[in-house]
DNA sequence: GTGAAAGCGCTAACAG
DNA sequence: CTGTTAGCGCTTTCAC
């Protein structure tokens, strides 16, 4: 019925060599002749020839398998454009360099969360495994992984993570910072932050940053009101209602991520306030959300697609052995402040009417 | 330093059992005595051991890799919640089932999308590909996929998928029709349609049910404007702007997907049009987006998440052999429309100051 | 019921 | 430069 695959073997026969060389010329391995590469590469070709990964994997080559880990809830709603942006980065080079990606979203709030993320690893033989906050931030998870032969990108490592793993983000730092003197520059003086998960340090720091911007102005950072969310809209929303219901509500509200920017904007317009007239929101991320939604959403581009591509490629590095040893290197990318409609100047009659 | 895993052998040898009567164990097999068995389960347990997934599949047992064939584009944006959805409803049941998933999104617009496909079945050895619009629809390269011995569940097949392979998805005529009728008991008598992709054939029946809709409510069908999108964002708000822009618009606009309907929203915040009083417009799919933009998005809800995982399971079903041949089933699952505020009573002023 | 033996397709020493 | 020889860890006949 289903015609039988062909294997190593019958390139090996049809190309006249011994199957080693077949493997080498596969495995772009040294010392064989031009000549006989090209007529093995042929024979692939002739008989539509792919190498069996299962085979591979057994035989030692490695599996190929890298597990992207997100922190989310696999009951919740669809993961966000956040993780579909890391993960299309990651699979883009996974395409590449000829691995096999796994995501896999372990809800942050199960006590075994640690243990689903080394079953996974164990039960798939993943050789590789990207973790992204507040997963990026276990040291002790981290140290597990590794010690079970396993290798380890992390994506915005805030703390600790940073120096137990080989990881990359932006400079959340200075995207607090920047975002902030952004909203300085438009006449903003009361701040609100809505934060995210706890042990998401990376978006702790991003508060730190606008703290500093404050700092420098002369402005109070222990004024900025800060509530906790969870990174979704609905959070963003529900605490942005209780944020506008008190007295003397901020003329600038910045939030630790777009969804929760969306869903605070979505407050805004429920309570008939107007963006930015009376009230200026920003995200962070810059995923397609701050473009959907209305006004657009001033935010801090982050390039997602491009971490999800070089943790891959951390990862690809170790697996090879061109660095070794406990050097662990944080790459930074670039961010940069997207201005949108969502901000704009502070208006002083409404600052001055619910002061 | 990494501690070897424990294999098939170390069980065997822990339990005092052969190899066989452990891969019995494992597999579920008949003829084990209920002591043995237990005997053998307490020894993997002890050894912590899991099957190497790559050794089973090379001894036959199959590769348990399926795959989600997506069409959109690499270099194009993150996914939308579309995607997602399916893919998380998928990975869900992939993992209830012991399988792994592979997605794959293919530029529909390459003109080797069907060698891209089958590539990817060959190098990974799927055993199983999950096929969405419009390649839910391509008899000839499901034709192929089957003949090379993989399994195939297509989602929300319109046409010819529908009689070439078991398929999954709702009554999306129906679905059409619904979101119509809606839009009919608000007052609303001058529509456009903003459709996808050419191919996508259930797409299309949802403008077929809104013409059914029109018919039986003695208006012409052939009034309807209908343009083609490609169920991004951006083609929303091009379009709709367009249709903005001609004499007499229509007062309700119906889209084939949310993320059009949310930029036609925007196209119309842009324009000054207030949504719902000068203008209704409405999504299908009920993803986030149709809660994240404002107004929120009057849509018509699909089980996206539902339907990855029946995917799945329609695939798991003819692995396992437990139907065979080639009648094809087609499981349609329950559509409903949710009511939201972006579609509201037709403004007859404004009908009237238009036309 | 249980076990022994034979591979699945490949890579990796080790010889030549 | 190329070939020979062992396995990797598992499932699967086929005996017992």
């Amino acid at each position: 019925m289903t015609a039988r695959k062909p294997t190593i073997d019958d390139v090996a026969r049809d190309s006249g060599v011994a199957r080693t060389t077949v493997s080498r010329v596969l495995n772009g391995g040294p010392n064989v002749r031009p000549e006989v590469r090209d007529r093995v590469l042929a024979s692939v070709a002739a008989l539509n020839y792919r190498v069996n990964p299962q085979a591979r994997s057994l035989a030692g080559g490695g599996s190929r398998m890298l597990a992207l880990v997100l922190a989310s809830d696999l009951e919740a709603e669809p993961n966000s454009f956040y993780a579909s942006a890391l993960e299309l980065g990651a699979l883009r080079e996974c395409l590449a360099l000829g691995f096999q990606l796994m995501t896999r979203h372990v809800p942050q709030q199960s006590p075994d969360r640690r243990e689903q993320v080394l079953e996974l690893m164990t039960t798939q033989r993943c050789q590789g495994l990207i973790l992204t906050p507040p997963f990026a931030d276990d040291a002790t998870l981290i140290e597990e992984i590794r010690r079970q032969g396993c290798h380890v990108a992390t994506i915005s490592p805030g703390g600790p993570g940073r120096s137990a793993a080989d990881g990359v983000g932006i400079d959340d730092e200075a995207g607090g910072y920047d975002i902030a003197r952004h909203l300085l520059e438009l006449g903003h003086r009361r701040f609100a932050f809505i934060s995210g998960i706890e042990g998401h340090l990376s978006a702790e720091q991003r508060l730190d940053g606008l703290k500093r911007a404050l700092r420098e102005r002369g402005l109070d950072p222990a004024a900025v009101t800060v509530v906790r969310g969870d990174f979704t809209f609905r959070s963003g929303s529900v605490l942005a209602a209780r944020l506008f219901a008190q007295p003397n509500p901020p003329t600038a509200l910045v939030c630790a991520n777009d969804d929760m920017a969306a869903g605070a904007l979505s407050a805004a317009h429920g309570r008939g306030l107007d963006v930015p007239g009376h009230l200026s929101i920003t995200g962070f991320d810059d995923t397609p959300v701050s473009e959907i939604v209305w006004p657009p959403l001033a935010t801090v581009h982050q390039p997602l697609k491009d971490m999800g591509g070089a943790a891959v490629r951390i990862i690809a590095e170790r697996l090879a052995g061109t660095r070794r040893g406990a050097d662990w290197r944080f790459t930074v990318l670039p961010h940069a402040v997207v201005a949108r409609a969502s901000a704009g100047r502070a208006a002083p009659i409404f600052a001055t009417a619910s002061a």
